[in-house]
DNA sequence: GGAATCATGTGAT
DNA sequence: ATCACATGATTCC
């Protein structure tokens, strides 16, 4: 049997729990003016109660309940509040690149050099493959030196994901490979396997600024989350907020640099490359592990 | 609660 | 130069 094989039965036994929990997901945040209840969603997609019960502590080990719960912004005002400046202010004692343990995925990190950015990835070879993950399809792309790339498509095939993902360094040799890019996806999405001794090689990929500010976000564990202005003053720049909030929409390893825990002053989910509905089921996953 | 408006830093053209 | 932004604060309803 082979790796991807063994993935997609661990995590979506059926196939696709993340196509029902991203329907409950619109469901309630289109109409949360109606406080829609756990029947009244069921109805609505035709299936039981129980079933919906299943699925939900399949897919994250968390009650329909919780997870609607999880899914608020009452709840993200509760992430934000625990005290997200001094995970963030020691950022400046790490430094640009150069191993670090970070964040509950344990990832070590290095930068490309500004030549190596500017480059947009000439002498690069990416290797991707896409794989089942609890988010949807993920498309991984790694490069020799680690993780360069994380991705996810709604569509079947994945052309816009990979289009989004390539043209970020148009210059550099892309090769199908999912046989190497498996072990990367079985990692990333099984908590089980998060593992301090191994931690996961990334190679960030992008402008100084805005490396620094995935750096940032690398700071933030599992079930907090700072706002974007949090990390504008972690930078010294507390009037870049803005200009934070771009950098983040750029990241390109989505999930592992973890942006999803990125949210406006508010709590309120101001955006997400692959959809906010990717956000919240994010969050609302994180919910069940935190 | 919005909606309109302004100051703001970065990156692409 | 100019423009588009995954922001945030202020000022009106």
């Amino acid at each position: 049997m082979n790796i991807a094989a063994t993935l997609k039965s661990d995590i979506t036994p059926d196939g696709d729990d993340y196509g029902t929990v991203s329907r409950v997901i619109e469901l309630i945040t289109d109409d949360y003016r109606d406080q829609p209840t756990l029947d009244d969603i069921a109805a609505r997609l035709k299936q039981s109660p129980t079933q919906l019960q299943k699925t939900f502590t399949r897919w994250a080990g968390l009650s329909p309940k919780a997870f609607l719960q999880a899914v608020t912004l009452d709840h993200a005002k509760r992430l934000l509040r625990q005290e997200s400046l001094p995970l963030l202010e020691t950022s400046f004692e790490v430094g640009l690149s150069g191993p670090s343990r970070l964040h509950d995925l344990f990832v070590t990190h290095e930068a490309m050099s500004p030549g190596e950015w500017k480059a947009r990835g000439a002498g690069l070879t990416i290797r991707y493959g896409f794989h089942p993950s609890p988010f949807g399809r993920a498309l991984v792309m790694i490069t020799d030196r680690g993780l360069a790339g994380l991705a996810f498509s709604d569509d079947e095939d994945g052309r816009a994901a990979f289009a989004d993902m390539a043209c970020r360094w148009p210059n550099a040799d892309y090769v199908e490979d999912a046989n190497a890019t498996a072990a990367y996806a079985a990692r990333i999405f099984d908590p089980a396997r998060w593992n301090p001794q191994e931690p996961l090689r990334i190679v960030l990929i992008g402008s100084d600024f805005q490396v620094r500010v995935w750096e940032a976000l690398l700071r933030i564990p599992i079930g907090k989350a700072v706002t974007y202005s949090d990390i504008a003053g972690s930078l010294g720049q507390p009037t870049a907020s803005r200009a934070v909030g771009a950098a983040v929409g750029r990241n390109p390893i989505s999930f592992v640099v973890p942006c999803h825990r990125a949210l406006g002053k508010s709590g309120a989910l101001t955006g997400y490359h692959w959809g906010l509905t990717r956000k919240r089921a994010m969050l609302g996953w994180e919910a069940g592990k935190a």
